[in-house]
RNA sequence: CGCGGGGUAGAGCAGUUGGUAGCUCGUCGGGCUCAUAACCCGGAGGUCGUAGGUUCAAGUCCUUCCCCCGCAACCA
């Protein structure tokens, strides 16, 4: 027998920060629909997703709840698995970075990258803030204003070792790489985003471990350093596959992967740091990267306060796994945004799903039962109608291929529904319900009430790799069994006359649109009303608004705060918040850079005496120097801010104290 | 002038190489009664962001400007 053809496909691996959201689900939904779509077409078909279980974020959570990382990722993980459970996700394989061999694995890749020179050891300088337990880079404090760019607080200068991996030395190959292989980054308009952006303008060396955290996996050669995500997390792709282990098999069979399925957010990293440490290993780089769009909240961003959190979890339960895996793979167009309300949901469900599927093989069903006592009739003699729909159908799965081959999975979708439409068109101008009137009529009654039910069975079997549980009750109704319902015997013809057929219950029950929207509105006030409940009672204020521990005079003393007068002020034309100010000191003049374009256009500025922390350190915000900082008050959402001034007009350069 | 995407009917989107502006939902009217008050047909509704230009002809090509959204950079 000829050797499967294999499909490997992978999902990202998800961080267990927190429980997944409707976003997760359409990414690993979509997976799930090509890696059956591929099974379904013959391909032995490799279905990878998991979870990437290491860092500072689940130290700190864990630590909040008072548990361990590894049962802190082992409860959220275990939720991970439910959902895809609940929404039919056939993955063949789950891996979690805290799994054995992963571990092994990425610190086989570390050293093997050090031994070869491509991670070296470098020293740098760099800020540690004791509060948040991070440690930063010179770059990221400074671009933060010298301050934790987490907290805002003071960070201490410290000494820090750590690896990097020379991802420039691999920048041509990998340029030359994407340019010889243009559908590797798909859409394609994200090739030259990549290639503008990162690329051409020359990569850094990556810092690929930490010592500020723990809950990672240790450098076998230095016990110091844990590695962090990127060799960590991307790796999984090859390490699930046994990459390094005695029994390679898997990885012998499917790498290099057919295409990795990711967020539009993570492409840059799949598309070049994930590519370079192939390279550096001498392994085949994967087929395809293909970067998803996002489901866009109606409302505005997703939060707990707002009470619009999607919780897919719940939407199942309501509107059941198929309508939901139906909405997300039709709503959300190939390669960019789509937008997720309440309304377009039931909209879609009603219109797609209760109205022109269900209720097509509803009204088949029962003309059957009413006009063949439930047997479906033999077809005769074709009339030109027939023809028509009969050649729709005939050309309906190479069109879907056509979409799938693009991973158009929205358009794959529209060109089955097309048949859906034209079967109910069919029904209109064949008048079944006219022709059973008379002898001569039954007969041709026969071929149309065939020709709508092998219809509906093509577009049941079609419909396998989308929907997972509605195809098996189409046939159920239809009374199609065994090979008829495979794609094997997707043709034309391939229903049985003489088989029984029999009405069961509404594939997909209509929702009455208002009365569904009110109590969805009211699920969402509840909700809301709960979060702001819970808010206030844990007090889980904001950082922001949190007193600040108490501090000396002397500490106080060290602020050198002046007033200052902005004698200039001008926009950073390539910055969206900064302006530049000039500003006088007594007799000093100084150019601070402050973030407040938002709210002031420079002429409201000049003239104005403000409060200048005179003797923070400089630091170069887009590529100007800014020597002190301008003291605002603002609330916590940044909707209002005032600059400070004086309530009487006074000299500058007089210290406020 | 950082990179990129986008501004087309009330909403959400298509519009290939320039040649009478389409689809889905909604809306209005009609038809039908097999069906989940579903289905089918038709109408209304767009100066295709703006201002110019090329052309016999531009949503489609070129240029100006204005908005929106990602990413990058940055709220000292």
């Amino acid at each position: 027998m000829e050797e499967k053809k294999t499909f490997y496909i992978t999902t990202p691996i998800y961080y267990p920060s927190a429980d997944l959201h409707i976003g997760h689900a359409y990414c690993t939904v979509a997976t799930d629909a090509i890696a059956r779509y591929k099974r379904q077409h013959g391909y032995d078909v490799f279905f990878l997703t998991g979870s990437d279980e290491h860092g500072q974020k689940i130290e700190r959570k864990a630590k909040a709840q008072g548990v361990t990382p590894q049962q802190y990722v082992d409860k959220i993980v275990g939720g991970f698995k439910e959902l895809w459970k609940l929404l039919d996700i056939s993955y063949d394989k789950f891996i979690r970075t805290t799994d054995d061999y992963h571990v092994k694995a990425v610190q086989k890749i570390f050293k093997q990258l050090y031994d070869q020179g491509d991670i070296y050891k470098s020293k740098y300088t760099g800020h540690y803030c004791t509060p948040c337990e991070s440690f930063w880079l010179d770059r990221q404090v400074e671009e933060a204003g010298g301050v934790c760019p987490d907290c805002g607080g003071p960070v201490e200068l410290v000494e820090e070792e750590s690896y990097f991996f020379r991802l420039s030395k691999y920048a041509d190959r990998l340029i030359q790489y994407i340019n010889d292989n243009p559908t590797f980054i798909q859409p394609v308009s994200r090739t030259n985003e990549m290639l503008q952006n990162f690329l051409l303008p020359g990569l850094e060396d990556l810092c690929v471990s930490r010592t500020s955290f723990k809950w990672g996996i240790p450098v076998t050669f230095d016990e110091k350093h844990v590695v962090y995500v990127w060799i960590d997390a991307l790796s999984n792709y090859i390490t699930a596959l046994g990459w390094g282990r005695d029994d390679d098999s898997l990885y012998q069979k499917y790498w290099p992967a057919d295409v990795h399925i990711v967020g539009k957010e993570i492409v840059r990293f799949h598309t070049i740091i994930w590519p370079i440490m192939l390279m550096a290993l001498g392994l085949p780089l994967p087929k395809q990267v293909f970067g998803h769009g996002w489901l866009v909240l109606d409302g505005g961003k997703m939060s707990k306060s707002k009470g619009n959190v999607v919780d897919p979890v719940a939407l199942c339960e309501r509107y059941g796994v198929d309508a939901i895996r139906y909405f997300l793979l039709r709503e959300v167009p190939f390669g960019s945004d789509g937008t997720f309300s309440n309304e377009a949901l039931i909209t879609r469900i009603n219109s797609d799903l209760a109205n022109d599927l269900g209720n097509l093989l509803s009204r088949t069903v029962a003309m059957i039962g009413k006009y063949f006592d439930g047997m479906l009739p033999a077809p005769g003699e074709r009339t030109s109608e027939d023809d028509e729909l009969i050649a729709l159908a005939s050309e309906l799965p190479g069109k879907v291929d056509a979409q799938m081959s693009e991973l158009h999975i929205p358009d794959a979708l529209a060109e089955i529904w097309k048949l859906v439409g034209a079967c109910n068109k069919y029904i209109d101008v064949t008048m079944p319900w006219t022709l059973a009137k008379t002898d001569e009529g039954k007969e041709r009654l026969k071929s149309v009430l065939y020709n709508l039910a092998e219809c509906l069975r093509i577009i049941g079997v079609l419909l396998k790799p989308f929907l997972t549980a509605t195809p098996q009750k189409m046939f159920d109704q239809l009374g199609a069994k065994g090979e008829t319902t495979e794609y094997a015997a997707v043709a034309w013809g391939g229903s049985i006359p003489g088989t029984k057929v029999e009405k069961g219950e509404a594939l997909f029950p209509r929702i009455d649109i208002p009365k569904e929207l009110a109590y969805l509105a009211e699920q969402t006030e509840r909700k809301r009303a709960a979060a702001a409940a819970a808010e206030s009672k844990e007090a889980e204020a904001p950082d922001e608004d949190a007193p600040l521990p108490e501090i000396e005079f002397e500490d106080f003393e060290k602020i050198d705060l002046r007033l200052a007068k902005v004698i200039a002020c001008e926009e950073i034309k390539r910055s969206k918040k900064l302006l530049k100010l000039t500003v006088e000191v007594g007799t000093e003049t100084r150019t601070v850079v402050s973030g407040i374009k938002k709210w002031y256009a420079p002429e409201d500025l000049v003239g104005k005496t403000v409060v200048l922390v005179a003797n923070l350190k400089p630091a170069k915000l887009c590529g100007i120097e800014s020597r002190g900082m301008i003291l605002c008050a603002s609330d916590s959402d940044d909707v209002n801010l005032s600059a400070l001034t004086t309530l009487e007009s006074m000299e500058s350069g007089l210290k406020v104290r």
